[in-house]
Parts: C-alpha cells; structure tokens; sequence
DNA sequence: TTGAAAGCGTTACCAC
DNA sequence: GTGGTAACGCTTTCAA
C-alpha cells in the first residue's frame, strides 16, 4: 500500500508555485483575488498530490466540530429497530452529509441520560435528542439540555417554553388522534379500549387524550378505557390484549402504535373476532412495514423522516443565526382510513 | 445564557497551580506520574471549571478523526428504512459509541458512488460499505474502496481476496438457502418460484445459488424458476406475483426478502390459495417487523445486528494493529421454520 | 515532578 | 497578488 503521508496547504502551495493565502483562496472559490494562471496551476497541484484539506485542523481553527449529536432515551439498544426513530434518523442524516456534517448517535437508557458519553463529552455543535421515561425524568432532562450552552433539538415533546436554544420538534398527535376517534364515532364504535406501553413518551400521552377529546363530546353514550401493556414486543401485547378481550366487550381498539395494532389484531383474529366487523382496530405511524396488514390497518401516519430533516436545517440555521425563529415546529398528522376500521 | 469561553488545559493547570504535564497525567490517569495532592488539586478544577478536552485538538495533534463512515449505496434515499441496514447501523453505533467513536452515514446512489462526499473528503479513520448494483459496478466500487488506504469493512460482498486493507463481513446466505431448499423438498415442494427485486445485491444471488444448489440435487423431479420484480415495493411485488400465479402453478414461493414474501402471500391469497396448503410462502432476514405476518413466514434469520457491531471491533482493531487477522468473517444463518411452509 | 518549546494543518491578518 | 506570523488546544520531548 502507499504510504499516505497527506500532503498539506504547503505542499501545494510550493508545488503550484504560490503562496498559502492563494491556495486557500482557490479552495474557498473567492474569486477576484487570483488570476486564472495561478487558479490553474494551484488546482494541477491539488490534483497530482490528491490534497485534501485536514479537517481535524479546520475545526480546531474554527471552533467547530461539523457534527450533530443524536440522544436516544431508550431501554432498548437497538433502538434503531423502531421505525419512528429509524426516520428521524435517516432525515437527519440526509440533511447532514449533503452539508458535509456527521452525525453522532447514541442509545442511553432513560436511567443514564445524563451520564452518557455524547452529552458529557459535549464534543458536538449541536444536539438532537428523543426522550422517553415518566414525565418528571423527562422534564429534567429537558432541563440538563438546556443547560448545555448548544442549539437543541428535541422530538415529539410539549413546549415548555423553557430555555432560548431549545427547538421542539413534534407531530400533531392530539389533532390526528381527535380525528381517529371521530372517525370510530362515525362508525358506530361505543365501547373504545386504548392500548399503550407502560414506557412514557408525550406522543403517547398526546394520543390518548387526542382520542378521549373527541369521545367525550359524546358523553356518557361511548367508553373509553385505558389498558396497559408492559412492553411494546408482540407477545405481550397479544397477551394482554387476549386476556382483555374475553373479560370484556369492546367495539373498537385503538393502539399507541401500528406494531401494538397489530398484535391486538392478531389476538383478536385468534379469539375468534372478525375486524372489522366484530371489532375495529387501528394504530399510529403508518411507516412501511405496517402498510402490509391484512386487513390494512387504519392509522394516523406521522412525518418522522421529514421531521429529522427539518431539525437538521434548523439546528444548522440556528447555529449561524444565533437563537431560532421557531422554537415549536408542529408537523400535521394525517389519518388514513383502511379496511381495519 | 452563561457566554461559553471553553476552559483549557492551560486554565486548569493556573487553576490547580501545577503544570499542563501534571494535568495532561492526570486526566489520562497515568498514576504513579503525580502525587496525590496534584492530583486532587487537578480533579477540583476540572470540576469547577467545567473542563472537556477539545477534541478537535485532539484530533489534529494525532492525525485521527475518532469516526468510522459508513456509505450505503442503495437508489432509496430512505435507507434506513430497510431492516438490514437500520440494524447494521444500530450495531456499529452502539460499538462505536460505546469507545467514544462517531459514525457519519451517507447514502447513495450507486451510479454516485465515488463521488460522494464521504469517500472524496475522506476525513474518517476507517470505513464501511454496503453496495450494490450489477456485480462489476460492485467490483468497481471495491476497488475504488480498496485504494482509500485506509480499513474497509465490506458487508455482503463475496471474498475477492482483495487487498489487504478490506475486510469482508458477510452472512452465509448460501448455506442458509440451501437449507431451505432441503426443507422445501421435504415438504414436498416441486415447483418452485425463486422472487427477487432487478438491484443486484450479493446476497440475493448467494440465496439464489443455494437454493438451486439444494433442489438440483433432485435432477428433473424438482422446477426452479426465478422471476424478478422491478422494485421491492410491496405492490409491485404483488402484481408480479399475481400474474405469474394465473398462468403457473408452482407449489412454493421464495422470496429474496421477507417483506417480499409478504407481499407474495398476500397475492396468493387473494387469489384464493391458502398458505400452506396450496402453496409454500419462505423469505429472508426474520427481523422483528415480519415476525408479525399471518400465517407466520418460514425464514432465514440474519444476524445484522451482530454483524454491525463486529465491524467496528475488527476496524478498530485494524486501526491500532495494522493488517487484520482475519479478512473475511462469516456469520451463520438460521433457518426458522414457520407456519408458511 | 516541572517548565519551555515544538508541532499537528488551517486560516486570518499584516505589511509589502 | 506575496510572504511571514500568530493562533486554535493538545501532547510529547527534553532538560532541569
């Protein structure tokens, strides 16, 4: 293999025959102050030494890092498996390295927020972050990001209202829950049953009262429960959901999310209940893989891929420009009526 | 806001009255260099001072970027979206993280390949790629990859016994195919569809392989066909199907993918044949989103995760001990026998 | 243990 | 246009 001893803004000055600020001009485009003869030979010589500039040195000049950090609240590591983070991410993402940024992604249990390496080291220019656990813990994380000195993004949180460089960033869960429970209303269902992780997030929060708004206009005439199930994984939520289903009645289950929408449809199915006809079933998210239920699932579909694009505009803009315009960016929800409900 | 003039070293050691020796040796816990007054000394400043190395300057002073790129050639911009890569993605970051390291992720399209910005900037320590693409716009990619000069980590790619910078890390798809066809002989399967997506990837044509492998062994008794879906979108896939289904009458579908296979039960379905009955339904990769299918689909489990996360360790290894050991690493596939077969 | 100094590569500022 | 120099923050080396 070559050897790569990297060659530097000297070697292609004295190469091109120029000084250092001429290559730095040509580099940097600053046209009107380099003739065409010297542009020409300081770009041969970048060509022929395969000069790249160091940017280890560029970000020292300039006190910068050129890179976003990313905090996920989760208990579980692979938190890339949920498709709502994996959107986030993969907008981020798209924004950041058409700018030449890098993104830096780290796990942490809800427990060791404060602690993780990503946030003590502080090594970013800015920072995104998706937050889960009681309300409380959340809020004092709100808090300690606040507390950071650097723009912040944070997903699918209330407005606090809190600090200047805090940006919230979330769907309008409420408005597209409302909508789902008119929806059922419309349909006849009356006895309603809400199926939710017993991890907190605020969109989960969000949906539930969403969803209680609109029934409550009908007053004592619909129900409305709240059942709980201790993980989001498949079995446990067909458990549960089982175990509900032959103590009781309902007419229509809405769940927090398409994966627990689809395991109570399951259960149903295995119990013996036709959806949608002896009982509705619809989730929230409406990303990919949930699109291929049979039948297809109602859902409130969430812009998780266009919300990580956007906090990567913002966060960069807010980085030049100082404090942000927006400190609450709501992004709309849709509700997509299928053949579940 | 408190304005953030970021400590240095130097103030920590005017803070402590000791000299940057002494600080520079404690932080790096290099014991037995200073006493434990110093020590104690430095420890408070840090603290009161709020002091976090600069690791930029870090950097540039030992010619690292302490970041691992991963460029995914894939048309999809949304490439995380796909099972595989979101949990080769996880793996590796949550090595990566857990030593401090950065990822920086790129997608691309393979026509782009060797202009994106990721492999032209080259800022990072070490790489890794997953291509695809016809297999000598792959093996071009290779070789361009090959010349970075710096640690490579190939996924899904055959051996090419390349140079001595790559590291492949692959999945045995074949043998994983290969039992599958076993077990679709033994099931009594005759006809057999082969269903894969236009993009060449690797892996799909190590499953193909090993699925052939396993039926030839039967001579003329067994029919294997393959037809190919212009996307893997799950509509496409099902069109496709669907008219293959009206004129053949093959007793058992693969598909390159499990969400394929979805797609391809569903169309089977529609069309009034029963899974398993009337026709086999097997796919690839038995990652969470496809746990969830009725009836439950026969696949062949990929180790993704895994396989991240090994490919930071063996980049890291191979940054700090020159040549890596081995050069290609194979995870073995499982196959998971379901009730769609 | 210490203090001083050099160097990593880039950029900005200066006087010419 | 040039050439020189200082600065970003950290680490290492060397001599004390």
């Amino acid at each position: 293999m070559v050897s790569k001893t990297n060659s530097t803004i000297r070697d292609v000055a004295a190469l091109a025959g120029v000084s250092l600020m001429t290559v730095t001009n040509v580099v940097k485009k600053r046209k009107s102050t380099y003739g065409r003869d010297a542009e020409k030979r300081v770009l041969d010589a970048i060509e022929t030494l395969g000069y790249r500039p160091n940017s280890s040195a560029q970000n020292l000049r300039d006190s910068l890092s050129r890179s976003v950090g990313f905090v996920i609240s989760d208990s579980n590591p692979n938190f890339l498996s949920d498709p709502f983070i994996s959107q986030l991410v993969g907008g981020l993402s798209l924004h950041l390295s058409s700018i030449d940024y890098s993104l830096d992604i780290q796990g942490v249990s809800p427990e060791e927020f404060e602690t993780a390496n990503i946030v003590r080291k502080l090594k970013n220019d800015a920072f995104c972050a998706i937050l889960s656990g009681p309300k409380e813990l959340r809020d004092k994380h709100v808090n300690f990001l606040s507390k950071l000195g650097k723009p912040i993004a944070i997903f699918q949180e209330v407005d606090r209202n809190s600090s200047p460089n805090i940006i919230i960033i979330r769907e309008d869960d409420m408005s597209g829950a409302y909508a789902l429970g008119k929806h059922l209303l419309l349909k006849k269902a009356k006895n309603i049953v809400f199926i939710r992780p017993a991890t907190d997030w605020s969109a989960v929060e969000q949906r539930e009262i969403g969803l209680r708004t609109a029934l409550e206009a009908n007053g004592q005439d619909v129900t409305c429960e709240t059942i709980i199930s201790m993980s989001e994984s498949y079995l446990e939520v067909k458990k549960v959901v089982s175990s509900y289903m032959e103590k009781y009645k309902p007419d229509a289950i809405v769940a927090a999310t398409d994966a627990m929408g689809v395991a109570a449809m399951h259960a149903c199915e295995e119990l013996g209940f036709k959806v949608p006809k002896d009982i509705k079933v619809a989730g929230f998210n409406g990303f990919e893989a949930w699109q291929y239920t049979k039948p297809l699932m109602t859902t409130v579909v969430s812009p998780a891929f266009e919300m990580g694009r956007i906090a990567g505009e913002t966060l960069l803009a807010s980085l030049s420009d100082g404090e942000p315009k927006q400190k609450d960016i709501v992004f709309s929800t849709q509700l997509r009526v299928s053949n579940s409900t």
